[in-house]
RNA sequence: GGUCGGAUGGCCGAGUGGCUAGGCUCAGCUCUGCAAAAGCUGCUACAGCGGUUCGAAUCCGCUUUCGACCUCCA
């Protein structure tokens, strides 16, 4: 049996996963800013994170999985304005702050139930931790690694590099930030460029904002994941996830804040999943190229040739390494439309199998590779959650599945351990670990029994040779999106698209 | 400009030294009243040029090219 080996981009390598309490395990995600609606990219580190969160309880984890939510604080250019990005939208669309934030938010679980992601254990807001990122802001200042200027607080990062590796996690050191730091507007509140604001001063058209020692103002941009990370899982914890693209200056900060505060490197394992691209750029609201969750959903975009079942997405986003780059395409997600709508179907065929071989194998070589098949999931999610070798190898399996139900394959080629095997692995992997779910319609008894008396109705058509109304029912069904299959042995099925 | 990471068959996408990845598409066959579904078979690729090696998509060097980060970003 192998052991979980998650790739750390601290240290840039694949690294056992041993948790810090056996048995339990701390799982951080930063999570999204309320003050929009989410995009597909944003779909990814969710999806993969799930997967991750799904996998520890699988092994046998208590997992503390906890996501933020983003409703104030940042800035929509560091220095300039200082504008409060939450408060800007807001009077944009002529809402009130809290009736943006609660909207987006709604929309923002919607997509994840949609996702089938499950909910985290805390879901802590930005706003709902002021005083403890106050608390924390005062501690860096009482260790002298941040000073006050005109009501704002930033953190010494000049200082900090002198004695720590800052930069290490993103891979660059501060020489070449303070060449490369853009020229803004306020850097002269600043000690140095590379200096980043812990509390920033709320200037009056300011909506946002909150009293604290320095006067009022708001958290600075990375402070609130440092406060609430280690408020819920503790100064120092297991797992810290999130896009690439927080590497630096995001997570970079995070790891320099914590570190004074409380001594300690606040994280164990940093892991990031790569972004999700369309026409090869990333898909960022700076790339003007996002494609909305409802859009995806709707097919109410340019670039959509049609609608895409929120599980396609997911298993698109399954089927590549969480650490490649993903593109996006129309082909792609029609491709894992298919793919998925006959996976499930294997899936729903197996769980219907029934068969009671108490016997040995009567096809060893193919019991084995079965069995081998089954074995290999683990070790596959195991090195670093290659969900895409699972799935390839859930596809090696679809076929066995198929040929018993249609003959191809004796019923007892297979031993019945091998069987019950067969099936509780697809359990784990379609459904617990991979989190996926039917596309289908769910069907209501009623249509069930409609359906069932059309079926009816044809057969007795086809006794008679009565091909006209038997093929009339069955083409009729299909424009209505009912397909009818007939099985090899005379029974017909239907799925609903 | 600096740092880092890619370039795999018609498309998507695994894969770090030798063994068919997988999916989608396409073609043929089996089954079938026809079709669909399913099963079987075929299409066999690793940007280019050198090098290391018995052997490289996989290691090293160079070239071309794309991207990410350096500013809010998942």
């Amino acid at each position: 049996m192998s052991e979980l080996y998650i790739y750390n981009s601290y240290t840039r390598q694949k690294e056992r996963f041993e948790p810090m309490t056996p048995g339990y395990a701390g799982l951080y995600v930063c999570g999204p800013t309320v003050s929009g609606e989410s995009h597909l990219g944003h779909a990814r580190p969710y999806v993969t994170f799930d997967v991750v969160q799904r996998y520890l309880r699988h092994l046998g984890m208590k997992v503390r999985y906890v996501r933020n939510i983003t409703d104030a604080g940042h800035f929509e250019e560091e220095g300039r304005e200082a504008i409060d990005k939450v408060g800007e939208k807001a009077k944009l669309e002529k809402m009130e702050p809290m009736e943006m934030v609660h909207k987006y938010t709604s929309m923002f679980h919607k997509g994840m139930r949609l996702f089938n992601c499950e909910e985290p254990a805390i879901e802590p807001t930005a706003t709902g931790h002021i005083v403890e990122q106050i608390d924390m802001i005062k501690v860096i200042m009482d260790k002298g690694f941040a000073y006050e200027v005109n009501g704002s607080v930033y953190f010494d990062v000049s200082k900090y590099a002198a004695e720590y590796p800052y930069g290490k996690l993103s891979g660059r050191v501060l020489e070449d930030q303070l060449e490369t730091t853009r020229e803004l507007d306020g850097q002269e509140e600043k000690r140095n460029k590379a200096d980043f604001a812990l509390w920033k001063k709320a200037p009056p058209q300011h909506i946002m904002r909150w009293n604290s020692p320095w006067g009022e103002g708001f958290p600075g941009w990375h402070i609130e994941c440092s406060a609430m990370s280690s408020k819920y899982l503790g100064e120092t914890f297991d797992i810290h996830g999130g896009g690439m693209d927080l590497q630096f200056p995001h997570h970079e900060s995070e790891i320099a804040q914590s570190h004074i505060a409380h001594g300690c490197m606040p994280v164990r394992y940093w892991m990031h999943n790569n972004m999700i691209t369309i026409n090869g750029k990333k898909m960022g609201k700076s790339y003007n190229n996002v494609i909305k969750l409802s859009e995806l959903f709707s097919g109410n975009h340019p670039l959509l040739e049609q609608p895409y079942h929120p599980m396609v997405v997911r298993f698109y986003i399954l089927q590549t390494h969480y650490r490649s780059t993903l593109d996006f395409g129309n082909e792609a997600l029609q491709a894992s439309e298919r793919a998925l709508r006959r996976l499930w179907e294997a899936y729903e065929v197996l769980q219907k199998l029934t068969l009671n071989n108490n016997g040995a194998a009567a096809d060893a070589a193919l019991d084995a590779q079965v069995r081998n098949w089954c074995g290999e999931c683990a070790d596959f999610m195991n090195d670093d959650l290659n969900t895409a070798k699972v799935i390839a190898n859930l596809f090696e399996l679809a076929p066995v599945i198929n040929g018993i139900k249609g003959g191809q394959i004796a019923t007892n080629a297979l031993s019945g351990e091998t069987m019950q095997l067969l099936q509780t692995t697809w359990k784990t992997y379609m459904e617990d670990i991979l989190g996926l779910q039917a596309l289908q319609v769910q069907q209501t008894d009623k249509l069930d029994k409609v359906l069932t008396l059309l079926i009816e109705i044809r057969k007795d058509a086809k006794k008679r040779k009565d091909f006209a109304t038997s093929d009339q029912i069955r083409n009729r069904l299909a424009e209505a999106g009912v397909v009818l299959k007939d099985e090899k042995n005379g029974d017909v099925s239907y799925t609903i698209e």
